[in-house]
DNA sequence: CTTAATGCAAACGGTTTGCAGCCCT
DNA sequence: AGGGCTGCAAACCGTTTGCATTAAG
């Protein structure tokens, strides 16, 4: 099971508050002064993902994480400014057929779509 | 332009008989001894890159690079033995209706699927 | 009590970069 | 001849890890 901590509260608040995916510096930055070590982010962070609580992304070299939602969702991101942009999965048909033709059992997908946003084109 | 140095042709020949995605240090290795320079590898993977030869893609922390070819195409990745499966695209009028509702203009797009080949299940 | 979580600092590893010399064109 | 390309080694940077200390159950 999962030790309650003071760090643990501390970061399961704010992902509740900030339901974008976001790095582990991000939060880091963003928590208080001192709040905790950057280690114990990373740390707390992939706990979360080993209990199912948190999803994590991958968008250039950098890990997002984020509180799972009941839907699954997708990302468009901005070449310019970074943004995400939240858009609804679509995929599991397309998904379930091509998967079976090659008897692939399937565990999670990632769609990420790349361009500029209505602001930066 | 794009100057022809031993290296180049050494890499392109390379990537068009293994036409599959490979990371630079698989692609490294697999060259004679003493090729090139690991460096040089990378830094000509990302020329041909922006010359639009060739793909980068990204699973885990490496990047995987492919000669562009007439059709864009995703892959089943293996949790366990690493595989890649190449399966169609029929994503562009999905993809084309959820950007439009963001004005969003695509550049790219990138899925790849997660879970058990039909060996490793 | 005893086991897991934390802070700190150092290691890791794939990728990038600075620089001196070399090779295409 | 000159600007791009290469090799080498060192830097980079997000992430991970080892270890001594602290706190949860």
């Amino acid at each position: 099971m999962l030790k309650i901590t003071k760090q643990r509260k501390i970061l399961l608040e704010y992902l509740k508050k900030k339901n974008t995916p976001e790095s582990a510096e991000m939060i880091f930055l963003s928590l208080p002064n001192g709040a905790m070590n950057l280690s114990t982010v990373y740390r707390n962070l992939d706990k979360f993902c080993e209990h199912h609580l948190v999803e994590k992304y991958q968008l250039g070299n950098i890990f997002y994480y984020k509180l799972v939602g009941p839907e699954h969702k997708h990302y468009l991101v901005c070449d310019k400014c970074g943004d995400l942009i939240e858009i609804d999965c679509h995929l599991s048909s397309y998904i379930e057929t091509e998967t079976k033709k090659h008897n692939f059992k399937v565990r999670n997908h990632d769609l990420t779509i790349y361009g500029l946003c209505s602001k930066c084109s």
